[in-house]
DNA sequence: ATCGTAGGTATATACCGTACGCCTACGAGG
DNA sequence: CCTCGTAGGCGTACGGTATATACCTACGAT
């Protein structure tokens, strides 16, 4: 065989994850990959089809980092409450690729074994047939949903302007709660979100 | 004062939503508005300062046709439940649009009336301070979420494809739900999921 | 040493957002 | 009624994007 590959798809990645964390997502482009590369933009082509499939093994990256091995002899609350709180650190860590991670999230493998990883703790909590379907899209709703809110929300503080300069007494439970969110933490908030949905997912 | 203005934005809005339902949000672009509106695209430029003010509109026109009164004689839970019902009707209406809710949600006046109606009812169940504020941003996190999850999961199988194809035996759990999903109508994953969340609020 | 495969690059096309400059339609003041 | 200034609308141009195509070339097996 001619010429060995000299890249492989990990090496891309890590690449356009470096111009991601490093420039923002509206940085990534072949040629700023292929730059960070030290290659032209079309040998990009040799590896990938195309940009969209660029995009999806940065979210491969970044989400199959997860570690999914349940941590042992604690309730399954608690180790379901640690492989949500696994994820949203992975993703936290790079908070540009959070709109990817949502384009691209039904192709990852690493969701698909984090998944599977929560879905043999449910299991374990007594759920089973469609009231797991859902207790398991449910927590994936909120994780999805929480961590966007998390890291798309006060973008350059504009969602708060808004807040404040419009007619506070036209959303008196909005204006008060807003001096409430200000003292409760991310983490508090999250973890709070959190053990709603798993309180009212099973009795035990 | 000279000529008057020709266009409003809200029809900007509504021309490029007609774009973004008819050829996919690929396929919104100054260029494109402009021509659903019969002008040239620099045209646009006269109302508007950027392409994102667009996505912002759109998104506006899209979330702030929510109607937020709150169904009378029913109780809290069935009201947030129709609320947050609403919601997810008006989003699914355009489902190319979801993308854009996410990057532009924070700016919307629609979300901030909505979620003063749901802080209301929430404030009617007993809850107040912190626990008020955790509770509607693990609404919202779930909302903006199962959104997500429904309308771009299983974008042209994809997401079915990668489960199907990849070793069973390495997701036992994976495989067994699948079988359970398909049974699950996405109404009933929407408001099953939606159901815990509720019932983890609180206690009454 | 040679040859075919496949890596890498250079070029070209089509599209995008948008800065700039021009012409012109219009409403108010004389 | 006529004129004038403002601001609407358009044409062009520039620099950016993804990517198709065609080419040269480095390499490993023969």
């Amino acid at each position: 065989m001619p010429r060995p590959r000299s890249l492989t798809q990990d090496q891309i990645a890590a690449a356009a994850l470096a111009v991601i964390d490093r420039d923002g997502l509206a940085a990534l482009s072949m040629r700023a990959v292929a730059t960070e590369l030290g290659m032209s933009a079309m040998a990009l082509y040799r590896y990938v089809g195309d940009r969209q499939e660029v995009e999806g093994l940065v979210v491969e990256l970044v989400l199959g980092g997860v570690d999914v091995s349940p941590p042992p002899g604690t309730s399954w609350r608690e180790r379901v409450t640690t492989l949500v709180g696994r994820l949203r650190d992975q993703v936290g860590a790079h908070p540009h690729v959070v709109p990817l991670t949502m384009t691209h999230r039904h192709r990852s493998v690493g969701v698909l074994r984090w998944s599977e990883a929560v879905l043999g703790i449910l299991t374990e909590a007594g759920l089973a047939g469609a009231d797991r379907v859902i207790a398991l899209r449910g927590l994936l709703s909120y994780v999805i949903g929480a961590v966007q809110l998390e890291h798309l929300g006060p973008l350059s503080g504009a969602g708060t302007t808004v807040i404040a300069g419009l007619a506070p007494a036209d959303f008196p439970y909005m204006a008060e709660t807003a001096g409430h969110a200000r003292l409760v933490g991310a983490d508090e908030e999250f973890y709070g979100g959190l053990a709603i949905v798993l309180r009212g997912m099973c009795d035990t």
